[in-house]
DNA sequence: CCAATTTGACCACC
DNA sequence: GGTGGTCAAATTGG
């Protein structure tokens, strides 16, 4: 009787983790182009474009999902969330708002850690953003948008999120997810 | 009245 | 210096 069913070769349940992610991402990948091409030949609110929008959400989902699950999974040094120090100070006015002589401070602007996935609509996540900014991008036809977790001043959230509308199908919008505590590894699958 | 959005200005990076 | 990302006052909607 075998007492214990070891698993082939050497890797790590970490290793393995890792390959099965980045089989199910590359998965998630194809079909979201094959799903997008197939859009275009069906008239918005048909129900094959309607199934096809909702397939394509709920790969955005599942890959939002497996964001988390591969974190948990090789949580060792990452340092917990650091106490959220808001240094955005108000410096309100009790009569009037019109003020601000102080100079703002920036923190690096420099997400090395996305997410880009393409979707028909707005993804509907686990998070709830909120729009902080809105840009026009050069050479781009759509402005982009920026979007923040709203629970960010009270639980330290830092997730950010941009959304484009695709120049070649404007029902396309790109959304790229920028977290650093989340995302690291979830990059390196996607850039192999 | 409060929260979310809009929008122009500010700042960092290339 | 140009472009992109963020801030925050002003505005809008529930």
């Amino acid at each position: 009787m075998e007492a214990s069913v070891k698993r082939q070769g050497s890797t790590s349940p970490v290793s393995d983790w890792k390959v099965t992610v980045e089989a199910l991402i590359r998965g998630a990948r194809d079909s979201t182009t094959l799903l997008s091409s197939l859009l275009q030949d069906h008239a918005p609110g048909s129900p094959t474009r309607v199934l096809t929008e909702e397939i394509l959400s709920s790969i955005s989902k599942a890959l939002l999902v497996l964001d988390d699950c591969k974190k948990s999974a090789v949580q060792r040094t990452s340092n917990p969330s650091p106490p959220f120090s808001d240094h955005t100070q108000k410096v309100v006015s009790s009569s009037k708002r019109k003020i601000i002589p102080a100079r703002r401070v920036y923190k690096s602007r420099s997400q090395p850690y996305s997410c880009t996935t393409i979707t028909t609509k707005t993804i509907n996540d686990a998070y709830s953003w909120r729009k902080y900014g809105q840009k026009r991008i050069y050479n781009a036809t759509f402005p982009r948008c920026y979007y923040r977790c709203t629970h960010k001043p009270d639980r330290g959230c830092q997730a950010t999120r941009q959304v484009q509308q695709s120049e070649e199908d404007p029902a396309m919008f790109v959304s790229t997810r920028a977290d650093p505590t989340r995302t690291k590894l979830l990059l390196q699958s996607l850039t192999t």
